[in-house]
DNA sequence: CTTTCTGTTAGAAA
DNA sequence: ATTTCTAACAGAAA
């Protein structure tokens, strides 16, 4: 999925086109994809609106102006929030709904319709995903099981000295790890890592003071980059609008496995870490 | 046909 | 307490 370059992008889309609109009503279709009682979850909704979108780590928090609640999203490996409106499109997928302009497709598993005749559709081929409502006192709990993320106060030099202090894995697991850092997922860790030239089978602890500092730098700049371009596609990504992301073209390691690499014409190595499939190049110490 | 891989992460096991 | 492994699911590729 969506990592937080993805989801940023997929926030501030969102944030534009229905803050304010009116909730007419909830279709869910898969059962599953919704966290709790889905009674509870449609008539939370129904006749609500979303007052503000807030995101932390990968997932996206939707604020409620009635009810005080929060709508959570997490889109794990393959979800896709799509906004369409009549005479719209939705990109992909084949049209179950003939007509209208607002097609979904079999892996379409909620649709918030908006009282304008818009639409905010739930996607996801792999079922992980999921829509869930939570009260202020739980948001707040599931918020400080997050750890420190790369363009936020509590990302400073010294912030990612004391996360990697005394851990005893490699550097690519402690990335990964949402406790620890948030918003960083396999993509992000490897370009990191590239950029870094560290090479991803390194022990946390046993990285210099130097080395940290240049994945400090790495991660503010590649998150920010992707940001700005809208995060990466390779298969299932989409934005709120069902559009790839444009930061593929500038990745420098990820899905490059046998070519050679960008900075010292080594060839890119691919093995399995922290249970990922993982990119690096030799050049990378 | 079977096996392995895929942008994630709870939860179990070690 | 930390770290590692697996399952949840669908589909593409080998």
């Amino acid at each position: 999925m969506p990592e937080l370059p993805e989801v940023e992008t997929i926030r501030q889309d969102l944030r534009a086109k229905i803050i304010g609109l009116k909730i007419k009503n909830i279709e869910v279709r898969n059962q599953k994809s919704v966290r709790g009682e889905t009674d509870v979850f449609c008539s939370v909704l129904k006749g609500n609106s979303i007052k503000e979108i807030d995101r932390i780590g990968k997932l996206l928090i939707f604020q409620l102006a009635k009810s005080g609640q929060y709508m959570l999203t997490h889109l794990k490996m393959t979800g896709q929030l799509i906004y369409s409106f009549r005479g719209g499109r939705v990109a992909g997928g084949h049209s179950l709904d003939k007509g209208d302009g607002l097609e979904s497709s079999k892996h379409t598993h909620v649709i918030i319709s908006f009282s304008d005749g818009s639409q905010l559709q739930f996607n996801d081929m792999r079922k992980f995903g999921y829509l869930q409502l939570v009260n202020s006192k739980e948001l707040e709990k599931i918020k400080a099981g997050y750890g420190i993320e790369p363009g936020k106060e509590n990302f400073s030099l010294a912030d990612l000295k004391k996360v990697f202090a005394n851990r005893k894995t490699n550097i690519k697991a402690v990335l990964l790890n949402q406790k620890l850092i948030s918003g960083i997922g396999n993509i992000y860790a490897d370009e990191i890592l590239f950029a870094a030239k560290v090479k991803p089978t390194r022990i946390a602890n046993s990285l210099s003071e130097t080395e940290i500092k240049k994945i400090h730098k790495a991660s503010l700049e590649i998150i920010k980059k992707a940001i700005k371009n809208r995060g990466t596609t390779f298969s299932n990504y989409r934005d709120a609008d069902g559009q790839k992301g444009n930061f593929s073209r500038f990745l420098q390691v990820y899905e490059r496995a046998g070519l050679k690499c960008l900075r010292c014409s080594g060839i890119i190595k691919k093995i399995k870490l922290a249970g990922r499939g993982t990119h690096f190049c030799d050049c990378q110490e």
